[in-house]
DNA sequence: CCGCGATGTTTAAACGTTTAAACAAAACTA
DNA sequence: TAGTTTTGTTTAAACGTTTAAACATCGCGG
């Protein structure tokens, strides 16, 4: 890479001091600077192909107007939605995104937070993996501007975006009940995770105030590696007791997903045998034969939310912050019995 | 944000100077280091929480260790599974990406590789939108190291990694010969991207040599801002010519899906009816009612070799590289008459 | 016991900026 | 005309590192 040109060069070409070359660049010092002199500068500096060194002024100002993204999967459709949704708005904002994928891996969370920090992120938008506690809570002692999208540790109070959970699966089981399903089933990965428990709280609540009376356990939990067999094992069992379920409810868009690749090679009808609502959107979901009902999370606003929290955090502007967001039941084909 | 700990403060605990302290934490002078005063001195950075600012090491080091990635629009599932592939080699190798995307927008991508290239990326991966010539002459001319992936300029003589996008769509056309399709359509994008003219040549090429003969023109253009309606227009014409197509091939994986929402409400029948091929790999040729074959790009290799062709630019290793990659056909329930 | 190599540590400049403070000269003011 | 203000520009330190070079101390051979 050919040497870039710096204040020094254009300082030297024109013969006169770096600072002067600064203020005149930055726009400083209004007035104060001779009208010619000024022109001559600008005039180097195009001509150099003059371009700030972001790397020097950041080290000055302690500001690199970049910050970090942490998301599970950025192949993962969700994630990859809301980071152009973040890219766009930190663009907005004139910031830079850096990101990194921790794969639902702790320590890999970790390594990706110390990595951003070292390259001076100003801030942090994170959805955390499971038992990633210590790492936020190592945040906030270094004071380190972050905000939570998605996932949340209740006990830790933190910047966070979160979707209505609880309502969220609470309304889909009312929609479904209302649709006359009586056996409704729910499968969700067994993680700790805060907002996962919430999706259950609120399945099970629905369960319990509607008059439909399950006597067995409907509720299936697999692993977060998201195994394709042990996904579709819990669907099997669902579906051959002894009363076989009528309506099933994804709690995350992966394990929908996975979901439907098992079902659709069944003999079973969907919605007529079975009725089925997906959680967040995905193009999949278009595409399944009967096009699924799903829970949306309002991504757009949730992103912007999440860069205005950490531009105020960053800028000392307002203090912690929680923002729950209401989760939108988009009724399809899949549950229209 | 709590103020970071610097080598001054750990020379200043211990009672040495910073030089010492930075030897020591970069393992440099070898056996030249009391062992006390070193162990000490990691004590002392353990104790404070030490963590190299990046920034300072970049100024002095000109390098960031970091790639700049400039995919079309990161929601796409093509760009974000390359974007993980990048990531994940780039880690491997010390490296972190920062990214943004184009939106197919000369203009957008000009801005981006400036900002960029502020922030002094060591190297660039891009996947470059129609129009960009200029941007990467220039990007030559500055002697950046840059790779380019999917999309090149046959004119520019750069480093590239790029499908053999001719034999692509032969191949995929006599695939459908084979398979007795007699009306070969492909509907492609408008654009003077160099990669879609060789995948048009391909199947032109393919139709050309086959016995079959069409008479009329099967192959549709359309905008690049992939409008849903453009599309349905170009397809509906297709099959409601006298003798309609009895195949049809996708130059893309966006042409295919928006392509694919409209067949699936029609009422004609794949294959049957309608032979498809797709282009690229993505979750919803597996969910539509007939499994799509598709022209698969190695993405994996792909990304690999980009990672791998761009640190060796960095490092001045090795001059500029072509790779071209074979296409594989993913044949399935589609093309089956 | 001088000189030298080995060992251990510090000095100081540099990377490309920013910015308070100092300086110099010109232009008012009284 | 001396003093003050304004205008225009420079000086120099700082941000947190790296690293060549200098320096200091020691042990040891001769």
């Amino acid at each position: 890479m050919i040497k870039r040109t710096s204040l020094k060069d254009i300082a030297r070409k024109v013969g006169v001091s770096i600072a002067l070359v600064s203020y005149v660049l930055n726009n400083q010092k209004e007035g104060r600077i001779g009208k010619e002199i000024a022109q001559k500068i600008r005039d180097a500096a195009a001509a150099l192909n003059y371009r700030p060194n972001q790397i020097a002024k950041s080290l000055k100002t302690n500001k690199t107007h970049t910050i970090g993204l942490i998301v599970a999967d950025i192949s993962n459709p969700f994630s990859s939605t809301l980071a152009r949704i973040i890219e766009d708005e930190a663009d907005k904002q004139g910031y830079t995104v850096i990101f990194g994928s921790s794969d639902e891996n702790e320590l890999k969370s970790g390594k990706l937070i110390d990595a951003l920090l070292n390259r001076q992120v100003d801030g942090l938008i994170i959805i955390p993996p499971a038992g990633s506690e210590d790492q936020i809570i190592q945040l906030q002692r270094q004071e380190v501007p972050f905000v939570l999208v998605d996932r949340y540790f209740p006990e830790i109070d933190t910047n966070r975006v979160i979707l209505d959970n609880y309502s969220s699966t609470y309304e889909a089981v009312q929609h479904l009940v209302a649709g006359n399903c009586k056996k409704i089933g729910m499968i969700t990965y067994d993680a700790s995770l805060f907002h996962l428990q919430q999706r259950k709280k609120g399945y099970l609540a629905g369960i319990a105030q509607s008059k439909i009376n399950h006597n067995e356990d409907l509720l299936k939990e697999v692993n977060i590696r998201n195994d394709q067999m042990e996904i579709e094992t819990a669907i099997r069992e669902l579906l051959s007791l002894h009363e076989p379920i009528d309506a099933l409810l994804f709690s995350t868009n992966s394990l929908a997903i996975s979901g439907l690749r098992y079902i659709r090679s069944l003999s079973i009808k969907v919605p007529e045998d079975l009725a089925i609502i997906g959680f967040d959107e995905t193009e999949i979901f278009d595409f399944f034969y009967a096009p699924l009902s799903y829970i949306r999370q309002p991504l757009r606003e949730m992103g912007q939310m999440a860069i205005n929290i950490l531009l105020d955090d960053i800028n000392k502007m307002k203090r912690t912050r929680e923002v729950v967001m209401p989760a939108q039941l988009v009724i399809r084909k899949s549950t229209m019995k």
